[in-house]
DNA sequence: CGTCGAGTTGACATAATTCAAGTAAGGTGG
DNA sequence: CCACCTTACTTGAATTATGTCAACTCGACG
């Protein structure tokens, strides 16, 4: 019931990119590489603070994690939740100082590797180079539909889109089912994601329950009627669209 | 004054490596090969609707654009304004059909390429394929600006940010100077960006200039106190502080 | 000269925040 | 095992930023 940790025989983030390519023997031990070290950070820790100098970069291989900013009247905006498999820091590629705060929000394992490491695939493995800005342009899309959502719906919508977003982010690594899942997040952080206080958030989701939209039981939440809730938040589930057919053949 | 064509002999998008690495001529026809076609579009143009079949990238040769997406209620949130020299359209690399609506803001010259090309470009010039993709993460930490902007920051410093956004941009290709710039967006527009209505973008704008802020002559828009805006709206200016020292070697 | 889109301005409505006071739950030390 | 503390969660009342509606001005354009 941890999590993340079951079928990681292959590496965490290898797993990402089989749904797309059949990865050669070669391909798929330059991508362990990458997940060769391990770092592990208690819940609640800064791993990386705003404007530090950071040149590594992150795969996630256990627990969640978040990137923020804090802003100068000390509140803080969630930039995304980091869930296993996820690829983070690549902001080091562009920048020698982190624009933002990395914290731990359950006990989390890390897999640390240099941005140069990212060179070596691009010359030695064009086609996963290309897979991981194909995942990139994802997280972008993703980013801009939060854009949407901040800019131009209601908090009840802004909630409904980050369960609905969470649910299928865990959906993809099986750790979301019809019993719903754990949320880690108290409601000052789903705040924090939503541009929201904790007053509000709190008054939003027992509307959503009040609705009998979602449930939640103790520290469980449960989505009871997604397709209402979907249409409620305009969500749009991008990870299942992913194409990426342009990508050149794999290295021989 | 028209802008985005005076110095394209190298073309608009090679441009932006100059700052960042000697290009050698094998890249430098490489990258003018992206904007070898042109198409041209009037203004207040549909280029490409959401939901669309979208396979091509293209290049900003001249003129503005953005893409947004149209909310279920009938609102609109704008995305991200293109400026010359910027590549828009790569989500069509995860995604067959485009996520975002397209719109010709100014007459704008765009040059239209494949898929295929960025494909090609990394297993030729890998280098190049890396710095297009620092170029990603610097627009990916932009929206991750607007993102804490709109979740965090009042309408006045949104507007402020806004300005000072597209200031910045145009200095990059010396299309803003000390008296100021044309700005071809109406308020409703800016709204449209910063997630706010028209009417109060009006009086956001006429606050900033009463306080002395900023100054609107005609259709020109001038900062007076850029350093007060910058502190009002906690702005970042991204586009100068990109480094990519891990980049690999340039092919021989 | 009339129409139309954009900008401006005021009065009013409302969603979300702030403040404040409480309850429930979990962890810790005696 | 209990008493205490802390942290999260709840809930109501007052406040405020922003949205809505509506009227009017202005300049561009045909």
């Amino acid at each position: 019931m941890k999590g993340g940790g079951a079928r990681v025989s292959t590496g965490c983030f290898a797993e990402r990119f089989h749904h797309h390519v059949d990865l050669t023997a070669a391909e798929r031990s330059a991508l362990l590489r990458l997940e060769e070290q391990r770092r592990t950070y208690r819940r609640g820790t800064v791993i990386r603070r705003e404007g530090e100098v950071a040149e590594e970069l992150f795969i996630v291989r256990s627990g969640w994690c978040f990137s923020c900013m804090i802003m100068a009247d000390g509140g803080r905006q969630i930039m995304r939740l980091h869930l296993g498999g996820d690829l983070i820091g690549a902001s080091a590629l562009a920048f020698r100082r982190s624009p933002v705060t990395l914290v731990a929000l359950t006990d989390v394992v890390l897999c640390p590797f240099g941005a140069d490491a990212i060179g070596t695939l691009l010359v030695e493995h064009p086609r996963l180079a290309g897979l991981i800005f194909a995942l990139g342009q994802v997280e972008h899309v993703t980013l801009t539909d939060r854009l949407a959502s901040l800019g131009r719906t209601s908090a009840r919508a802004r909630v409904a889109a980050l369960l609905l977003d969470i649910t299928h982010r865990l959906r993809v690594t099986g750790q979301a089912d019809e019993d719903g899942f754990v949320l880690p997040l108290t409601q000052e952080e789903i705040g924090d994601v939503t541009g929201l206080t904790a007053v509000h958030v709190n008054r939003m989701l027992r509307a959503l329950a009040e609705a009998g939209l979602i449930r939640r039981e103790g520290g469980r939440l449960r989505l009871i009627d997604e397709a209402k809730l979907t249409a409620l938040a305009s969500y749009e589930n991008r990870y299942a669209a992913m194409v990426a057919d342009w990508l050149p053949d794999a290295r021989s």
